[in-house]
DNA sequence: AGCGTGACGAACT
DNA sequence: TAGTTCGCCACGC
């Protein structure tokens, strides 16, 4: 039964566009929390991949960050590519253009 | 209620 | 610049 927490968040998820990605900071301020390891966790316990888009999730530093679907971080890659999003050596290419900005 | 863990972030050394 | 420390809080035990 997921709770209230992590339905925002994979909600929050959905919202991101084909070919962008969002970081875990953006995602938690967005839900009015400070605490983005709660969004992680929550994410990552997310039974509806890749129903719900979590693979556009990376952390702030612009890198891939961790995936707990079947494939791991490689095929988090993979399906970033399919999207048009670029990524090179563990990082997002362009990762400032390709950000998702939530609206408030 | 307390403790450890976690798909992280920012500050500090 | 890299590595460590602390904070954050949801969740399971």
């Amino acid at each position: 039964m997921p709770t209230a927490f992590q339905k925002a968040v994979w909600e929050a998820l959905s919202k991101i566009p084909r070919g962008k990605v969002t970081t875990y900071g953006h995602i938690a301020r967005y839900l009015g929390t400070k605490a983005v390891r709660a969004v992680g966790t929550a994410v990552g316990k997310n039974p509806y991949a890749p129903e719900v888009p979590c693979h556009r999730v990376v952390p702030s530093n612009g890198k891939i960050g961790n995936y707990s679907g079947e494939g791991g971080v490689e095929r988090k890659i993979a399906l970033l590519k399919e999207e048009g999003v670029e990524v090179k050596e563990g990082k997002v290419v362009r990762f400032e253009e390709l950000l998702f900005r939530y609206e408030k």
